[in-house]
DNA sequence: ACCTGAACACCGTTCAAGT
DNA sequence: ACCTGAACACCGTTCAAGT
């Protein structure tokens, strides 16, 4: 159907009017993501927020697919790789966090960021930064491949479950940590049934530090050990 | 439509007929997703498969979402998770294994698995196991569930490059290897252009060895320590 | 108790026709 | 060069009607 008013035509748009764009499109699938979730994005409600045909999207991107991986490219573009220190630990702390806060800045769309074939070139930048950091601090070239990896499965499988998890197991709702623990306990397994407080409740922000300093003293403890 | 034969009816089968049942769905859904990924996953498609209406499934899963989520389940069930020996090291080792063997056995499933609520009760098995193995190592309870979730994520991690990595990543191919080495080269950044070589070719087997063995040793360190 | 016909409100995508 | 009408082949889901 398209825009209700009168004057709706076909062709190209009168001039004065917007020309429709790849960037003006990726705000707008991100205005959708983040307003109502990742499955909330069709190639017509984007149209709609621009007030255009669906099928003028295609002129400036490919298919929903490429929308989809478009929004992961721009979401992860938008990490700022902080300057190098000197400092091992400390650069490779940030660069996590640097990670963590771009993905947090657009929740709904984290899973779709962590899903999707992540080396793509957005993701090139921080993976410079690490690789550089790992070569002064004394990795062979294979194996700072190796402890590249490591790492961003450490950051990608944090930042999962916390995109994953429901919205309120982080702070206060006692009531769901309640819940949860009583959950916990009918399983009957001994280790659940006794760390059930523990597992009931999960910080998401501490947990995502503690997997962190446990990576990197990993790296470093190996780095030195020669 | 259902099936086309000139007996179509209504109302419950005729005697002799298999009956429709939530472990028929499930099967039926694996098959699917093995054959032709989780995007061909439909209420339509899963039902085609049994000779049944879509609408049916209704009456044994909680519509699309819990059909995917019984998938996802379905798998991690799986897990066979090998007896402890009492070395810690061999028996975290051993378990990574397993819940990778388990998300090989279905590797279309595998981003599906990963991506949905893990903590599921059917994840709560191998969960057990490694909260076993910590606290018996010496971990104190909050520790123990701190390490849980590390391990966890690194798993997750990996096994998620993993399945969202072309095919050919892996082994042979030299000509894709190649095709990714000339657009790492293209970059220009100094440490992602010096480790080219390295960084176009990925043996998952052996990565995720690495990053398990890496992740263990920060554990064993950390738990020693003291 | 279980299955389906009719129906609804959505999808993604192609392609020819318009300006 | 860019946009859309018409059209197609799909979706998930509700609900009343059948046995």
């Amino acid at each position: 159907m398209g825009p209700v008013n009168s004057t709706t035509r076909r062709g190209r748009p009168r001039k004065g009017e917007l020309r429709l764009s790849r960037n003006a499109i990726l705000a707008a699938a991100l205005e959708v993501v983040d307003a109502e979730g990742v499955a909330a994005v069709s190639m017509r409600t984007v149209a709609a927020r621009l007030e255009v045909d669906a099928k003028s999207l295609y002129h400036h991107i490919d298919g929903k697919e490429g929308l989809l991986d478009a929004i992961a490219g721009e979401v992860i573009g938008r990490i700022e790789v902080p300057e190098q220190t000197g400092e091992p630990a400390e650069d490779l702390r940030a660069i996590a966090q640097a990670f963590r806060r771009a993905a947090r800045a657009h929740p709904q769309a984290a899973s779709l960021v962590l899903t999707r074939q992540l080396p793509g070139p957005a993701s090139l930048v921080p993976a410079e930064a690490v690789l550089s950091v790992l070569r002064k601090a004394g990795a062979e070239p294979a194996e700072a491949v190796h402890l590249l990896r490591s790492l961003l499965a450490v950051v990608v499988g944090s930042l999962l479950r916390e995109a994953n998890a429901e919205p309120a197991f982080g702070v206060g709702d006692e009531d769901g940590i309640a819940d949860r623990r009583a959950d916990l306990e009918r399983t009957g397994l001994p280790s659940i049934v006794e760390l059930a407080p523990e597992l009931a409740r999960c910080d998401h922000e501490a947990e995502f530090g503690f997997a962190v300093e446990l990576a990197i003293a990993a790296v470093l403890a190996r780095l030195s050990r020669r």
